[in-house]
DNA sequence: GTCTATAAGATGATAGAC
DNA sequence: GTCTATCATCTTATAGAC
């Protein structure tokens, strides 16, 4: 059966919690006890919606490739410039990591990907791709609109964005500094600022 | 015994083969059987020199940060001005990434924090806070110097510059992608030159 | 879909001989 | 310092009942 309002199905509790230990613990350091423990199930029954943990890992990415996309959606129609939307979409990680101390989902499979199964390290490779393809649409934008500025391409931008949220948010963690990521992102964006 | 000339102690060989597999692998993914393995020993002579893996973990960042202060006193020592140092301290992390697919250490290590020892943790905020302190007397000099330009405190520039280098290191590994972190520190210094 | 039961293997760690 | 032997525990995964 599938969830009715205001409920989930197991398949996506179980992809829920599994997405919170590996932003917390990583790939390797959570184990279908741990889910099942949450879940009140036996670790049988995590089985049964994924086989392996691989299926599992590769189902987590591609869902959260889904909602990456969602969001910048949602982001682009509340009609802010694209300046606006490169800050919320800082913003966005800034919260799950203040609130959870939860690192981008694909930030902490790469530190491990030579450890993990090929499919969920290509699903990996793909969400970043995705990323960065989505955000240098929006420096392009920005560029077009003349509300940014910057040399370069739009995708160099769209990189150096990625590398700066993915290091400010790791070196957070590191430190234990919580408002260590948002100290460093805050003024990141003024340098594309025209006028 | 201890090492002669051209060898190595089996305690040194140990830490070397443990480096290399928590900067692939990361801390949950390898085990005393692999270093057992590697040194062709048995597990329980690993146990000797390390009686817990937290005590090879936290051994291991604790050298990992005498080997920070080591290039950084080798790249002062070489004569280079305050962005020169900068470009070779990048550069040192380039070389190892890309011959040998390795991150920092204290940044895969970041990435899984909540699920390390406590100890092991604790020394690596304090080789993060080490090497930003580091960077930021660079970047003080550098301005002193008037060969460096900046807003802000050298301090924030420490930390953006740590962000920049980890964050790349990351996402070129999720991408697969070897000259990622080059192509992306490359130009990253140039808006601190003078001139 | 969830359960019990179970398997085969890995893991961190220790005792005690050499 | 290294070994054999052993331990309890955890891990991923499967078979088959309900």
């Amino acid at each position: 059966m599938n969830a009715t309002a205001g409920t989930l199905s197991t398949r996506d509790r179980i992809l829920d919690i599994a997405q919170r230990l590996i932003q917390s613990r990583g790939y390797n350091a959570f184990s279908f006890n741990d889910l099942a423990k949450e879940l009140k199930l036996r670790t049988a029954s995590v089985h049964y919606h994924f086989p392996t943990k691989a299926d599992l890992g590769v189902a987590l990415v591609r869902r959260y490739r889904g909602q990456l996309h969602h969001e910048l959606d949602w982001i682009a129609k509340s009609g802010v410039d694209p300046l606006g939307s490169l800050e919320q979409f800082i913003a966005m990680f800034d919260r799950t990591f203040r609130s959870s101390n939860a690192l981008c989902l694909s930030c902490v499979l790469s530190a491990e990907a030579p450890s993990l199964p090929k499919p969920v390290a290509a699903e990996v490779t793909r969400f970043i791709h995705d990323a960065e393809l989505s955000l240098a649409k929006i420096f392009a934008a920005g560029k077009r609109a003349r509300v940014m500025a910057f040399k370069g391409s739009p995708r160099t931008q769209a990189r150096m964005l990625m590398a700066m949220i993915q290091g400010a948010m790791l070196v957070a963690r590191g430190l234990r500094h919580r408002s260590y990521f948002r100290d460093m992102t805050r003024g990141y964006l003024g340098k594309y600022a025209v006028g």
